[in-house]
DNA sequence: TTGTACGCGTTATCAA
DNA sequence: TTGATAACGCGTACAA
């Protein structure tokens, strides 16, 4: 095997030119005869080149600026570790010339999404990883992302018509089936009353929360298990003193077997009120591995968790928009991440390996 | 946020002396006047230099020779997992002057793996990857290496005593642990009699397979669980005669609940058992993602299985070697792989993402 | 002991 | 339209 690469100089002397016209040739910068062209692509057919990537960042010295557009990480946990993916991300690239720039919006405020969004417009970033949880708001600014030729990238949730450079996540639904099938087999064999429990602080995740829903039942109605009831609840603000309420009202069912909670901080807030009210019958399921929801896991308030990865999801957003901007690399156009299961005695593993 | 890193040329403007000093200095290369040294830590205690580790590997052109040593990927699908691994790794690096020569050894005769061990340390590679099955025989061949200066990376099995550049595998007691909690869980409910099963084909295993027994019953020690009653099994070839009617033995005790197999070829020669003898009441807890055991997953024949990404460690032992040889970066001297949980439900997740 | 100068492969600039 | 050449940052050979 010839381990030596070809270089541009090589096509340069097997065409009769110069380096300047094969690198415009490759490039398609235009000025090059048709006789000149001629040559170095009679060239480039009988030879597979590939640039060496070391030498193009080194030479282009370019630098590139990425904008993030992503929920507030102070107003969710879950954001946070999204966040903190971002940041590893941009200290590994930071010495390559590449800026991260992030943007937070509001959670609960679409306009607040608008204006950030326009922010970005307007600074002109090399690159855009969002986290498009508001549907409507979003579309005309990627129409724009488009029509500028700057590449954008989707983590969390998927808005396939926008045609994305990437999208990061997982499969929601299959999400839920999961989610139901850990809730089967924690309820050894007994029957009873099962809740789906939303908690819908931000309207933009409804159709997230849905799909989850859609799979956990589909769950049981492919395997028949009639003997669960499966009843839906969806609160909303947990500052709010109905929240209390009705969250109470639902727990103190004596029939009540399981809960399965469609978000990660959902999950904390329900191990609480579980562990409050001593309901260590009732097995709780649910999303992602945030301190507070590792803490209930260790205490044994919450059964099983499906990690989402989130600090992945945006870890990997970034990666491919570099890996396009400065290698010129494909992305995948839909990266799923696999539906990691979190139990007591596995938890330790995941925590050592620092991925998470 | 000043984003222009520091080059060799300015430590050595700020220092007064020229570039070649402070290269010498960074690489403690000697032949450095005192006064010179001093001037060149001083700056450098101030600041935070970095590399440019793009401009290093451009600049040095050199090329380096991987040997991978491990058992024959023809004679067990996990290895062949390995092989994958490493090919994948080969690819990524092969651009940048990395080569990577594959020494296969019978995973039945330790005899093979001294020969092949020695053919390595002719050939003198740059770096070395091995899974040491063989204790007693792999030890000499470490002492060389490192009286020679040659980096090894372990994966799959650890030998701390021979201090390696790192090791990547996972915590085996953990494992067992897992593979408990996922069995208790599996049981709903009921008690009965469950067998740890041992298929020993090459005996440089078995120290791997006895943490993770021990992991297994200490699951139910600490739990109190007094319902179950445990029995170990030690199998050895699957084409001796004997073999079929011990494990037949086994199989029909009516008694049995559940059989949780130690290693992952294992986990398929004992799942076509069960489904031959049409024992679908006995849960089956086993190993990685191979083809067959995929196959008898989705059938409902095994319950779960954890993966021990067999890939994922072969890949990343040759990145850790790689990053070192030409970054200079420190690997972590334990990469412990988090215990992932395959079930039913989440398969093809891991399937689609193409990790495992 | 020190500093200068060149090469790595690519991109970008500029004079011809 | 072309080709020669200077960067990019590091490592190193070599001359002083």
């Amino acid at each position: 095997m010839n381990v030596k690469n070809i270089r541009i100089k090589d096509i340069a002397q097997l065409a009769g030119v110069s380096v300047g016209t094969v690198d415009r040739v490759l490039h398609n910068r235009g000025r090059v005869s048709e006789d000149a062209l001629k040559k170095v692509l009679a060239v480039l057919d009988q030879i597979d080149y590939k640039p060496n990537l070391i030498a193009r960042t080194l030479g282009a010295n370019k630098t590139y600026r990425i904008a993030a557009l992503m929920p507030n990480p102070d107003q969710d946990p879950y954001w946070a570790s999204s966040k903190s993916g971002i940041s590893q991300a941009e200290a590994e690239w930071l010495r390559y010339g590449v800026t991260v720039q992030s943007y937070f919006f509001n959670l609960y405020e679409k306009d607040s999404f608008k204006e950030v969004a326009e922010a970005v417009t307007k600074d002109r970033p090399d690159g855009i990883l969002v986290a498009p949880i508001f549907y409507h708001e979003t579309l005309p600014f990627f129409e724009q992302f488009k029509q500028e030729g700057i590449p954008y990238v989707l983590f969390n949730t998927n808005i396939p018509e926008v045609d994305p450079l990437s999208f990061i996540g997982q499969n929601l639904f299959q999400s839920g089936k999961l989610g139901a099938e850990l809730m089967h087999l924690a309820q050894n064999g007994e029957s009873g009353m099962l809740a789906v429990l939303h908690i819908n602080e931000d309207l933009g995740n409804s159709v997230h929360l849905a799909e989850k829903e859609k799979g956990f039942r589909e769950y049981f109605l492919e395997k028949n298990h009639s003997g669960y009831n499966i009843t839906t609840h969806n609160l909303y603000n947990p500052n709010e003193p109905t929240f209390e309420k009705e969250l109470s009202a639902l727990l103190d069912q004596p029939a009540l077997k399981g809960i399965f909670v469609s978000t990660s901080k959902a999950t904390y807030i329900v191990a609480s009120y579980l562990e409050k009210l001593q309901r260590n019958n009732i097995k709780l399921i649910g999303y992602d591995m945030l301190q507070e929801n590792i803490r209930y896991m260790k205490k044994g308030v919450i059964n099983f968790l499906i990690n989402q990865n989130p600090k992945r999801q945006a870890f990997l957003g970034i990666n491919h928009l570099v890996g396009y901007l400065i290698l010129r690399k494909e992305a995948p156009a839909n990266e799923l991440l696999p539906l990691e299961i979190i139990s007591k005695e596995n938890l330790d593993s995941y925590l050592s390996s620092g991925i998470h």
